[in-house]
DNA sequence: AAAATATACGTTATAATGTAACATTACTAT
DNA sequence: ATAGTAATGTTACATTATAACGTATATTTT
């Protein structure tokens, strides 16, 4: 079985990375935007894999590899990162994960697996229109979404079974 | 406009207050719970409006009630209230709100207000559906939901406008 | 009712996550 | 080159949450 939401760890996971980073780059230089070492260098932390990443997993990294960081030196750049549609916040983990479809605007769901961790992006417009009316009836303005389903993905369930 | 959801500080929210604390009561009581003191307290005081509360600002209210409390107390409290449905995290906020709909086994979903701060409970079937759907396709077993919609509200809205 | 057990709470300490404020460096544009 | 802006370094601290262990209170058993 391929899944691609939930993949395992066969799956070349350097693709993911590059083509993120690549993304990023040219959604970058289109708006103007400076993708410096540091934010591309979190990106690509944050791309490690597709399970989400807490700040400060990413400030020891960044430690480890000789350069000077405390918290702020990673909250902005995850700030910059998400401000421009490059990662997502876990708000269930407090945790950061790399956005599948940078560049749209959009209101990410996930769902998240309490085995391997990993979280999957979707975008289900039926999700997206069912809140949408009912913040209609409500006359409520919508600004930001946090859809987080967890759960066990396929394969954990099967490896579960033993 | 009469909006149960996002009601005006006119509405007598006494009513909700002893709503919850009698729905807790007979829930508890069915069920060989103990709502000791402190736990009926807490409840009360998370009820003491729509708005979510962080643990630390219950936390102040119980000391200043002269009674004995440090961090734990209130977790313990909120916890036992979480497990049993009675009150809902509200993941993106880190605070807490009374349930709407106790007793049922519920995914709950929050419409929240940056203006009033209020939260409003839903439980829209079709979101629901539309999340089971997703989940079924990729064969992801849920667990749990976390739904919150940030926005305006459409009192705030219209305050808004001058 | 007394002892045994389980549950809840008190207490201290600390972990984990996130931000404010100001100094310094590096980039950009004239 | 220089001024202006944006990004990062640095220190200190705020906020949210939990671990571990002792004490008290309730519940069950005898």
């Amino acid at each position: 079985m391929t899944d691609k939401l939930f993949p395992d760890r066969r799956h070349d996971h350097t693709v993911c990375r590059q083509q993120a980073l690549h993304q990023a780059e040219n959604y970058c230089h289109r708006h103007g935007l400076r993708l410096t070492t540091l934010r591309r260098r979190v990106l690509e932390l944050v791309w490690a894999d597709h399970q989400p990443v807490g700040a400060y997993d990413l400030l020891e990294k960044l430690v480890s590899e000789g350069r000077k960081a405390a918290p702020p030196t990673v909250y902005r750049s995850l700030d910059f990162l998400m401000q421009h549609g490059l990662i997502h916040r876990i708000a269930s983990l407090n945790a950061y994960v790399g956005c599948s479809h940078p560049g749209r605007d959009h209101a990410a769901q996930f769902f998240i697996c309490d085995g391997c961790g990993q979280a999957a992006e979707i975008g289900d417009p039926s999700i997206d229109s069912a809140i949408a009316r009912d913040a209609k009836a409500l006359g409520f303005s919508v600004d930001r979404q946090t859809i987080e389903v967890s759960g066990t993905c396929a394969r954990c369930q099967a490896a579960g079974e033993t």
